[in-house]
DNA sequence: CCGGTCAAGTGGCTCATCCACTAGGCCACC
DNA sequence: GGTGGCCTAGTGGATGAGCCACTTGACCGG
């Protein structure tokens, strides 16, 4: 390997792709502070666009955009000639995302995990069709030939876990997962990364998916169960509050 | 009771408040159309706002609105001087809330509270403070009270799961509660109409509660997944297919 | 092959205006 | 008294022209 990578991938994180912020966005954020400074809550009436314009020193098009945001996020109203009016007392967000991102700690996402992965393998086992099984022994196999070229089978695990999702049929549990994938990821990295792993891993997947195939739904989930909280340890073993 | 109330609540269907749309949905409208038309896909590079403009015959201002919104839904990356990008092969959002309101069919629903709740249930056993415990006692209290009036417990069952998820200490898991609530809401109304349910559902709950004061996380997972797979059975059986 | 320059295209933002609608005061009329 | 019409100031909705900043790619000279 060259030092350098033709990969478009960060090389360091100092160097990641630079976020230059829109204008609206930090009009959207003097508005937040507007609101918790000036005690407005519900009903109340935010200043007239033209005023905030003045105020804050921006075009009325871009405080127009900010408000947009705000509509479109049901945390203003604004009537046409009658004003723009508080819905609730704050205009944060606290959508899933948000607070999934806040909860970075990773505890209450393994917790999530073990209860959603355990149901999901259940299911899997009762549901799964020949071909999504057969998905599934194909993650397994790119595992195995993952490791056996001394990679660590990140992306094969990843899979595996993607093919029994799919296979257990069931829309509203695969959209809670989406929703904590990202940290999942994480933690599928750095657990995988210890030494012996990888292919302790591999035989805890052979296990779920042999329950799946047999179509022993009880013990898939124990199977899957049992993996999980493996991860969940030795992610934890390694853990360093930081703040 | 005159025939006129002075509640300023709509008197009839019809005369509900107007909905003016503003002009950036339209556009929002159109520009998920045309992904779709043209065939679309992640990556690809939208028409510049001045020809959108143009071609939809509205200012560009609007057009920017309704771009800014797209912007802050993930949907779309808008690069200063290099045009505009689709993220996903998709404009439309799917948050979790529209998804729980199309998955109203019931099923999935009772499968995603067995995997939360039965995970809240053991946490809960681990992790609940003397007053929490007393608070889902309180519930089981109130929820015997109201049976022995002739009522069916209802409330005082949502007291008790809600106490629950509170002793959990797991705000991820009480956020895609949540989610679902108002669903679960209908099956436990929906449960605990049939007849002999309500003394029945006390028991199980007695047995939920004693396994969380005894701290035994496995018994306490165990309890909770024996009652939500009664609501689920008696719901299912009422079930009636509507498309 | 590298690096600099340049022009075209594009998004970011502003300004000046006009239009449509709301809210409230006023008043004539019943 | 109160009902309805009218006017006006204030406000959001939308536009168009224009300038700036940035990206992209082609071109050119070393």
């Amino acid at each position: 390997m060259s030092h350098l990578t033709g990969y478009p991938g960060p090389m360091s994180e100092a160097l990641r792709p630079m976020v230059k912020s829109r204008l609206y966005e930090q009009v959207l954020e003097r508005l937040r502070a507007h609101v918790i400074e000036a005690g407005l809550s519900a009903g109340d009436r935010l200043p007239a666009e033209r005023d905030l314009a003045a105020s804050l020193g921006v075009s009325r098009a871009s405080v127009k955009q900010a408000i947009v945001v705000l509509e479109v996020q049901g945390l203003v109203e604004a009537r046409h000639g009658g004003g723009t009016y508080l819905v609730r007392d704050t205009l944060d967000v606290e959508p899933v995302e948000q607070l999934v991102e806040r909860r970075k700690r990773l505890p209450e996402v393994l917790e999530a995990r073990e209860a959603l992965e355990t149901k999901l393998a259940e299911l899997a086992a009762e549901r799964r069709t020949d071909a999504e099984l057969e998905t599934i022994r194909a993650a397994l196999d790119f595992m195995r030939d993952e490791i056996a070229d001394g990679d660590n089978g990140v992306e094969g695990d990843r899979r595996f876990h993607a093919a029994v999702t799919a296979a257990a049929h069931s829309s509203l549990l695969a959209e809670f997962m989406k929703t904590i994938a990202e940290q999942i990821t994480e933690s599928r990295t750095e657990s995988l990364r210890q030494p012996g792993r990888p292919s302790r891993s591999l035989a805890q997947h052979t296990a779920i998916y042999e329950a799946i195939a047999a179509g022993d739904a009880k013990k898939a989930a124990a199977a899957m169960r049992k993996h999980v909280r493996t991860v969940a340890k030795v992610r934890l073993l390694t853990w360093v509050p930081e703040d």
